[in-house]
DNA sequence: ACATATATTTAGGAGCCCTACATATCAAGG
DNA sequence: CCTTGATATGTAGGGCTCCTAAATATATGT
């Protein structure tokens, strides 16, 4: 009677994956259009403005944001121009290059970086129907897929927890809270994982792929125990 | 002696997955932005390409377009003005409404369409590092992230299975199949939700919250058998 | 010192995205 | 039929986003 086969008729599994993953990168964009209006910013001057925020009191150099956005330098010359011409960035040589210049906020730039950084806000209450470990599945895939695409070149790297030298996976008994980081010498489990610890140090190309095989090892959450046992 | 406590210390998880998500994001408007070059298109017009190669053959009203972009028609207007002087999309007059316009594809603009529809892959593999179950878990609560948010009217509705009058949530034993279409009479499973059904046909508000309740009240897929042995 | 590489800026161009404002058309009511 | 108000689209103008190409200044290596 009615046993189709949905596997059959149906495109990949990723390919959904992919078109939520659309929607919410553009429901997201055009939130910061809208939001943007408020205090005079653009999506790209507001994404200028959390990074320098993320990287301060350092500051950052234009190469730097550039990078992080994904654009040309010329564009981001453009963005930090008009962020300098509403007074919310200052622009200093770096004293060791001549050629390049280091970003900073200024104390408005502060205030107005603040603001931004409430904007997704809205998502928070989406992400907040998901339970505690769906969300820790969900952001344990969120790192597998972003260390995928920094491994192939494909986006810029970002200071993660997976590639950064204090990084120790899998080496507690509770599975709630498996890995390890030397640097706060605390334990701690995937729902902690950071995509841009300000404190990450990268670690070398093996220890990378070898923490990273440890990691994955295990399947998910505490959803299932490891079956080693040390 | 090193039980510090992660979770005092770091921000609230959502957090996290929403600045995983904004990575994401991200990348798919950068990737737009340069594979649009080779095609000669922004990421706006592929996107109206997308739009309207889903929507084929009947077609999709300016107004359509805007609402489905997220941006004032006067901007769709002019993407759309864009297309068409490059002979990708044609609009005709609308029979029963001669305010409106009816877009369409031209054969060129459905073989362009068809070159945008693949951008994604190199996502796909990203997605791919994810084993079947964690991608259905991803895709779930990627629905009900978009849900929640299209409920709340911050991003516009779309054809979701979960909102479709043929939606049967829970009705199998099979904890594979799950749920049901009425349309196609055929179980399926979490992994099988679509963002935007062709066939889909909204229910009405009630139906859509009794079916919303079931489909959330059991747990996640076949990922979690933590308590449970069959 | 001289070529080459790096960091940034400028110029020019298509397009994004908005707010206003202008048309055309529909749907109702008188 | 003919206003009135809502709807569907288009135009104009402004600031920005992005790009490439080319200029400038500085660093680095031989």
């Amino acid at each position: 009677m009615s046993e189709r086969n949905f596997d059959g008729l149906s495109e990949p599994l990723a390919n959904r994956v992919i078109s939520g993953l659309a929607k919410i990168g553009l429901a997201l964009r055009n939130r910061a259009w809208r939001e943007g209006e408020r205090l005079g910013l653009t999506p790209t001057q507001a994404q200028v403005l959390t990074l320098l925020r993320a990287r301060a009191p350092a500051g950052a150099r234009l190469s730097a944001v550039a990078d992080d956005l994904q654009v040309r330098a010329a564009t981001a010359s453009d963005a930090v121009a008009a962020l300098i011409r509403k007074g919310l960035v200052e622009k200093g040589r770096d004293p060791v290059d001549a050629r390049a210049v280091g970003l900073s906020l200024t104390p408005e730039g502060r205030r107005t970086a603040e603001e931004v950084a409430e904007w997704p806000d809205f998502l928070m209450r989406a992400v907040g129907t998901l339970d505690e470990s769906e969300q820790a599945v969900f952001l344990r895939g969120l790192v597998k897929m972003i260390r995928e695409l920094q491994v192939r070149g494909e986006i810029p790297v970002s200071r993660m927890c997976v590639a950064c030298r204090h990084f120790r996976p899998n080496v507690h008994e509770d599975p709630r809270n498996p890995h390890h980081c030397g640097l706060v010498d605390a334990a701690f489990g995937d729902r902690h994982l950071r995509f841009d610890c300000p404190e990450q140090e990268p670690a070398g190309p093996e220890a990378q792929q070898a923490a990273w095989e440890r990691f994955t090892a295990s399947p998910a959450a505490p959803a299932t125990p490891s079956k080693e046992t040390p």
